[in-house]
RNA sequence: GGAGAGGUGGCAGAGUGGUCGAAUGCACCAGACUCGAAAUCUGGCGUACGGUUUUACCGUACCGUGAGUUCGAAUCUCACCCUCUCCGCCA
């Protein structure tokens, strides 16, 4: 959510910011409702104010016993009028409060103009993709091969885009979740955390627009829940109506979670393998900052997310996000793309984003600054990295024509001492 | 799922219709005392929204949430939510 107060102190700068990601602001809406709010408000506050003193001079007398007909006779009709009053304001405030909810968020300076992914920027590359003398398959074939991906049976159990992994193939994604949880933990100074996958509308509304939320998500019939889209969902929602200590800042959580999307929009987009699924394992990064500080953190929980891509040493590149593809609440984002061999290209695997105080806003999370007042916090999150799809890279850049897959160096603990994933005989 | 108890400021806890945004204690901040600290004393100490003469003053709202009764509700009524205790079920 926007700042209200620097809507009404700077309009146009809000305005032409929002222009920038191809938004139209209403202004002559958001005006008309203002001034109508501003108006009712002022009304309602005062008679409320006479009100209230009437009423403590009835209470004042008949504590010394005087005789109040009079006042009490002139305050009757109040009630009603006030009520009124009441009722209109707060469907006013409720008008504009729903308006600026739906706004999104007004991108940093930084982020390059844009209207799709195609206007996003390269600022890094690392790595090279591996040449293969032999004809490269896709992580489908890849995992069918070693008995370790079956859609058939994920399609009996649960319709199409799910999966089931087994042996060795399962084991390499249980791999790949522990050693970004513990990258994360004990180098990268963040406190595991482990969260409800199921929350109210209010954790949904807090980081992006409920509404917008509902043709994505996956409601919990029968209740007011949602299964959560991402572990950023619950984390963030920490800090939901507190004011924390300066002291506590900044928060660093790390959390691997499934992460349940409907995607209605996406169908016939990446309809074959793992790539996207309706159910999905991420460790997810969550950073809780000062103003001051959330700038150079985003670039470090940027550097966090690389660094998984880099131990696993697979190619990927890193691209800043124009205006047309930033996400509602994000301010700046970063993805991180990781070389695919069998697409012969770069996919996102990673989306690390600066909210500033969008969400902060949203949730009423503040802290008290060095002064004693209380400011919003920033908030920003990333994947770090979405697991399924890491699989899927691991399997493809580290095929042998064969149709084994030989294991990372740094997964090789974790998978037990195997370097190899063989097909059986 | 059933029965009972309860939800008040950062925490504990008083307040059962009227100068209550709310006693008191703890915590916290500033000052005094001290070489310094502790102890003691003095003062301060919620949030949101709005207005204005905009680091200040004034107003409004907030005692789990929503509605109701009343000139007036933390206090009375109703509904809902949540927590705790016991029982049942259960990984």
């Amino acid at each position: 959510m926007l700042d209200i107060q620097q809507l009404r102190k700077d309009l146009p700068t809000a305005v032409a910011g929002l222009a920038r990601r191809s938004v139209v602001f209403d202004e002559a809406q958001f005006r008309a409702l203002e001034d109508e709010r501003k108006k009712r408000q002022i009304e309602t506050e005062e008679l409320q104010a006479k009100r209230n003193a009437a009423s403590k001079q009835i209470g004042i007398m008949k504590a010394k016993s005087e005789d109040t007909t009079a006042v009490m006779a002139e305050v009757a009709g109040w009630g009603d009028i006030q009520k009124a009053n009441e009722v209109a304001l707060g469907e006013l405030q409720e008008k504009l409060n729903l308006f600026l909810r739906q706004i999104p968020n007004i991108p940093h300076a930084d982020v390059p103009a844009g209207k799709s992914e195609l206007d996003n920027v390269e600022v890094r590359k690392w790595g090279t993709p591996k040449t293969f003398d032999f004809t490269v398959k896709d992580h489908v074939d890849i995992g069918e091969a070693l008995g370790g991906i079956d859609f058939d049976t994920a399609a009996k159990l649960s319709g199409a885009r799910f999966s089931v992994l087994r042996g060795g193939v399962a084991r390499l994604h249980r791999a790949l979740a522990q050693f970004m949880l513990n990258t994360h933990t004990l180098e990268h100074g963040y406190t595991e955390v482990y969260v409800p996958y199921m929350v109210n509308d209010h954790c949904i509304d807090g980081v992006t627009d409920l509404e917008k939320f509902r043709d994505d998500g996956f409601k919990i019939e029968g209740r007011d829940m949602y299964l959560i889209p991402t572990a950023e969902v619950p984390v963030t929602n920490f800090v939901r109506d507190q004011i924390v200590d300066i002291k506590d800042l900044p928060m660093k959580y790390a959390c691997h979670s499934p992460c349940f999307r409907a995607e209605a929009g996406s169908y016939g987009k990446d309809t074959r393998g793992m790539i996207r699924q309706h159910q999905f394992d991420k460790v997810e990064i969550v950073q809780i900052v000062t103003p001051e500080n959330s700038v150079a953190a985003h670039e470090e929980l940027v550097r966090h997310a690389e660094a998984i891509l880099q131990k696993l040493e697979l190619p990927y590149r890193t691209m800043l996000l124009c205006t047309g593809d930033i996400g509602f609440s994000s301010a700046k984002t970063y993805d991180l793309e990781v070389w695919l061999p069998a697409q012969n290209t770069y996919r996102e695997i990673s989306s690390c984003s600066l909210f500033e105080a969008f969400q902060a806003r949203r949730m009423m999370a503040r802290f008290k600054n060095a002064q004693g007042k209380t400011e919003y916090l920033h908030t920003l999150n990333g994947s770090g990295l979405a697991v399924g799809r890491t699989l899927v890279a691991v399997l493809e850049n580290y095929q042998n024509a064969d149709g084994s897959v030989t294991i990372p160096t740094v997964l090789v603990p974790y998978m037990g001492g195997m370097t190899k994933l063989e097909v059986p005989k």
